[in-house]
DNA sequence: CTGGGGCGCGTTTTT
DNA sequence: CGCGCCCCAG
C-alpha cells in the first residue's frame, strides 16, 4: 500500500502536491498533523533531501510530534528534517550568523523576566518612576511595536500621546542596550533575521536554497515578523505549504494577525487551497456545540465541520456553589467516570482560562486522592534560585551580559549593595566602558571602599575562573563546580525552611537537567546551546504523556491536544469571556475562538462549570453565566442539579501543600511534569492530615527553630490557616500553618 | 549592607 | 489573595 492511501481524498491531495504554494484550511481534529507529516514523508520519498525541509511550529512539542511522526512513517532519514519552533530554528541561524549582525555567537536570550529588568533600570536612568508609568506597560507596548516591526525612530514620530513619548525614549535605548548586551529578547529572533536577510541578499539566497520546501503550522498564529520571515524564505522556490485554522487563533494579544490567513491567497494568487472538513475526533454534539457558540463571530471565514462520529452525551452544565464546589464537582466527575468507563486519569483535562483558578481545583483533585499534573503555571526556569544560576552561566558564556551581572553580582550576599552598584554604573557610564569592564577595573573607582574592592575583584576573577573552565569542562562539570563554590546549595540547606529546602531541590534539579542535556547532545552540548534551549522552552513542552494523571492547563495550553473528557470551569461573564470593563468586540471575538478551542478539545464529552460566588482579588462577585453557554442550544445542554459547596472539615495538607508549591520540577529534555500531585511512598498522608486534625487550641507543639509551645491561638482556613504559639524561651510566634512544620505533641 | 516586616499593587493568555 | 517591592531597623 502506498503511503498516502492511509489519507482521506482531500488530505492525500494536500499531502501530495509537492510544488508551489498550498494553503491547507485545517478544521479542529481533521487530521492536521497527519496531513503534515504524511507531506513531509512524501516530499523525502520523493526525492527531496531532508535537509532541504524546514517545518516551523509554535512549540517545541508540536515539532518534536511531527518529526517522530514522520520518522515513524519513513525511518530515519526523516530525522534531518528542520522541524522547530519560528524562535529556536531562527535563533539557530543567528548563531551562524551572529558576526554579520555585531553580535558573538554566544549572545544570550533574554525572556520576559530579563526584558523587564531591563526596561525597569531604562526607566531607572532615565528617571522615570514606575509609579507614573508601568514598566508591564512599556514592555508591552515595545514588543507590540516590535511585533509590528516598527523600529524606535518610527515609534518616535508615531507617539503622539504622552505615554507613547516616554515609551519611545525607553525603547531608543533599550534596543542599543540590548545590543550592547550582546543579548537578544524574543522578538528579536525572529527581527534580526529579517534585517540580516535584507540587508545581505547572499545570505537570504544562501537559507533559500538550504530551505526550498517550508512548512508552516499555525499559520493563523503568526505575527508580522514572521510572516515576512517566511515570506523572504519562500520567495525564491515558493514551495510554501502553510496549515491553520482562523478558528482557532487566539494570539491576537500578542500581535497574531489573523489576515495572514486571510490574504494567504491574494499573497500567492496560485495558491492550491485544501479545506479539511472532516473531523475525526468529537462526538457530533461536540461538533454542533462548538460550531453554535464560534457562528457568533461574524469575522470568520465559514466552515462546516462533520464527522462520522455518533452523537454522544449533551454538554453538561453544572452551577456551583463557589470554587470550592467546583473543584469538588469536577473531582467527583471524573470519579463517576472512573468508576464506570474504563478510563485513565490521562482521560480528563481540567481547562481554565486564567491560571489563578487552578488553586481550588488542585486542592480538590488532591483531597479526592486524585493525581493530576499542571501544565504551565509558575514555570521552573523563572524561579528565583534557578533564574540566579543560569545568570551565573549566562555571564560565564557572555560577560557583556549586564543583566545578568546585576542580578548575581551579589548573590550570594557578598557585600556588593546597591550603592556600590550605582556607584559602577555610574563609572561605567562616565568612561564609556561596560559595566563588566568597569567592575574588572573596579581599583580604578576612588569612592569604593577597599573592602568592597576585594569583594568585587573577588566576584569577577571568580567569572573570569569558569570562563576559562569552560574551555576544559563539560557543560555539567562547570555547572556542578560553579554551585558548589557558590555555595548556594549549603546555604539552601542551611535554612531549613520547606521553602529553601524546595530551592535546594530545583537547584539539584537544575544541575540533573544539565547533565541529562549533556548526555544527550554529546558533543554539541555546549552551555550556549544548553542556555539556549532553557529560554526556549514553553509549558507544554513540558506536558509528558507517560505519567497517568488528570491534566490542567489554561485554555491557550490546550491547543493542538485532545481528551476523551474536558472540563471547561469558570464559564462565567468576566472570567470566560475574559474582561476587565466592557470588551470590545474582536476581544471578544478572540475570547469565543479560546472556548471553541476549549471545546474542540474533547472527544466524548465536555462539562461546563460555573459558580454562583467567585472570588477574585481577595473580595467576592456573583457572576452570572458565560453568554457563550446561553450560545450552545438546549438541545445539546444538560443542566445538572446545582452543587452545593462542602462544608466537610478542612484539613491542611501543610508540609505537601508547601513543598509542591515550591518544588516543579521542569527540567530540558525528558521533563518531569511542571506541577502537580502523585500519591506515593514518600509521604505518609494518612499520618498528616492526623496530626493536622489534632492541632487545637491548647495543644502543645515542636517547632524546629523556635522548639516546643502551646498553641494559644488559630485563625483562617486552608493555606491561609495560622497559629499563635507560645514557644518556651521564645514567647508566641504567628506562624503560617502550612509551612511552620509543626510536630504535634499532644494536649 | 542585610534581613524582616509591612504595605500596596495587579491579576490573561506565551515564544 | 499572593507576590513583589520598599522601607525601616539592626
Amino acid at each position: 500500500m502506498a503511503l498516502l492511501d492511509h489519507l482521506n481524498p482531500v488530505q492525500r491531495q494536500a499531502a501530495s502536491v509537492i510544488d508551489g504554494p498550498v494553503m491547507i484550511v485545517a478544521g479542529a481534529g481533521s487530521g492536521k498533523t497527519r496531513v503534515l507529516t504524511y507531506r513531509i514523508a512524501h516530499l523525502l520519498e520523493s526525492g527531496v533531501p531532508p535537509y532541504e525541509v524546514l517545518a516551523l511550529t509554535f512549540t517545541n512539542k508540536a515539532a518534536k510530534e511531527m518529526k517522530e511522526r514522520t520518522e515513524r512513517l519513513i525511518g530515519r532519514h526523516a530525522h534531518s528534517v528542520w522541524a522547530g519552533t519560528f524562535h529556536s530554528i531562527f535563533a539557530r541561524i543567528l548563531r551562524h550568523e551572529a558576526e554579520t549582525l555585531g553580535y558573538t555567537r554566544s549572545f544570550t536570550i533574554y525572556d520576559t523576566d530579563d526584558t523587564l529588568g531591563l526596561i525597569k533600570n531604562i526607566m531607572n536612568s532615565l528617571g522615570l518612576s514606575p509609579q507614573q508609568l508601568n514598566p508591564r506597560a512599556v514592555q508591552s507596548r515595545i514588543s507590540g511595536a516590535k511585533n509590528q516591526m516598527v523600529s524606535p525612530r518610527e515609534y518616535e514620530e508615531l507617539a503622539k500621546d504622552f505615554i507613547d513619548q516616554k515609551v519611545s525614549q525607553v525603547y531608543s535605548e533599550y534596543q542599543p542596550k540590548l545590543h550592547k548586551n550582546n543579548a537578544m529578547d524574543f522578538d528579536d529572533l525572529l527581527l534580526r533575521p529579517i534585517d540580516l536577510f535584507r540587508k545581505h541578499p547572499a545570505v537570504l539566497e544562501k537559507y533559500q536554497h538550504r530551505f526550498k520546501y517550508v512548512l508552516v503550522d499555525e499559520y493563523q498564529d503568526t505575527n508580522r515578523a514572521q510572516y515576512v520571515l517566511i515570506s523572504l524564505l519562500a520567495s525564491k522556490f515558493r514551495n510554501i505549504c502553510v496549515v491553520g485554522d482562523d478558528a482557532q487563533s487566539i494570539y491576537a494579544f500578542r500581535g497574531a494577525d489573523i489576515k495572514n490567513i486571510l490574504d494567504f491567497e491574494r499573497d500567492y494568487p496560485q495558491a492550491k487551497v485544501f479545506r479539511l472538513e472532516q473531523n475525526y475526533r468529537s462526538t457530533r454534539t461536540i461538533l454542533a456545540a462548538a460550531d453554535a457558540v464560534i457562528k457568533n463571530n461574524r469575522n470568520q471565514i465559514h466552515k462546516t465541520l462533520w464527522t462520522e462520529n455518533p452523537a454522544g452525551d449533551p454538554v453538561t452544565l453544572m452551577e456551583c456553589e463557589d470554587d470550592k464546589a467546583e473543584g469538588h464537582t469536577i473531582a467527583q466527575k471524573v470519579q463517576e467516570h472512573i468508576g464506570r468507563e474504563k478510563l485513565n486519569l490521562r482521560d480528563f483535562a481540567v481547562l481554565y482560562r486564567t491560571n489563578a483558578q487552578s488553586r481550588s481545583i488542585e486542592d480538590a483533585l488532591r483531597r479526592a486522592g486524585l493525581p493530576y499534573v499542571i501544565v504551565g503555571g509558575i514555570e521552573f526556569y523563572k524561579r528565583k534560585e534557578i533564574k540566579d544560576v543560569l545568570a551565573y552561566l549566562r555571564l560565564v558564556v557572555n560577560p557583556r551580559d549586564e543583566e545578568s551581572l546585576l542580578r548575581v553580582i551579589n548573590v550570594p550576599a557578598r557585600g556588593i549593595g546597591d550603592t556600590t552598584v550605582d556607584k559602577l554604573i555610574e563609572h561605567a557610564t562616565k568612561t564609556n566602558l561596560s559595566l563588566f569592564e568597569t567592575v574588572r577595573q573596579v581599583r580604578d573607582i576612588p569612592s569604593v571602599t577597599e573592602r568592597v574592592r576585594n569583594a568585587v575583584a573577588q566576584f569577577t576573577a571568580l567569572i573570569a575562573k569558569y570562563a576559562e573552565l569552560k574551555e576544559s569542562m563539560s557543560a555539567s562539570e562547570l555547572a556542578r563546580s560553579l554551585v558548589d563554590e557558590l555555595g548556594i546549595l549549603k546555604m539552601y540547606k542551611e535554612e531549613q525552611t520547606p521553602e529553601s529546602l524546595a530551592r535546594w531541590e530545583n537547584v539539584q534539579e537544575l544541575l540533573s537537567a544539565v547533565s541529562e542535556f549533556v548526555d544527550q547532545n554529546a558533543e554539541k552540548a555546549s552551555l550556549e546551546s544548553f542556555l539556549e534551549e532553557v529560554s526556549l522552552v514553553a509549558a507544554v513542552d513540558t506536558l509528558v504523556d507517560e505519567r497517568n494523571a488528570v491534566t490542567m492547563m489554561t485554555l491557550h495550553a490546550a491547543k493542538g491536544l485532545e481528551f476523551p473528557v474536558v472540563f471547561i470551569a469558570g464559564m462565567e461573564e468576566g472570567l470566560f469571556p475574559l474582561y476587565q470593563v466592557t470588551p470590545d468586540a474582536s476581544e471578544l471575538e478572540e475570547e469565543r475562538r479560546l472556548c471553541y478551542v476549549g471545546i474542540t478539545r474533547a472527544m466524548r464529552k465536555v462539562y461546563m462549570t460555573y459558580t454562583r460566588i467567585r472570588y477574585r482579588f481577595g473580595d467576592v462577585s456573583y457572576p452570572v453565566v458565560s453568554r457563550f453557554v446561553s450560545e450552545i442550544p438546549d438541545s445539546l445542554l444538560q443542566k445538572d442539579a446545582p452543587r452545593r459547596s462542602s462544608y466537610a472539615v478542612e484539613t491542611v495538607s501543610s508540609l505537601q501543600a508547601a513543598r509542591r508549591r515550591y518544588t516543579t520540577p521542569a527540567p530540558v529534555k525528558k521533563p518531569k511534569p511542571t506541577d502537580g500531585f502523585v500519591p506515593d511512598n514518600e509521604v505518609d498522608y494518612e499520618n498528616e492530615s492526623q496530626e493536622e486534625i489534632k492541632l487545637r487550641v491548647g495543644v502543645y507543639v515542636e517547632h524546629e527553630v523556635f522548639g516546643k509551645g502551646k498553641v494559644t491561638q488559630l485563625s483562617g482556613r486552608g493555606d491561609s490557616a495560622k497559629a499563635v504559639v507560645q514557644f518556651q524561651g521564645v514567647g508566641p510566634k504567628n506562624l503560617m500553618i502550612k509551612f511552620a512544620r509543626l510536630r504535634v505533641l499532644g494536649s
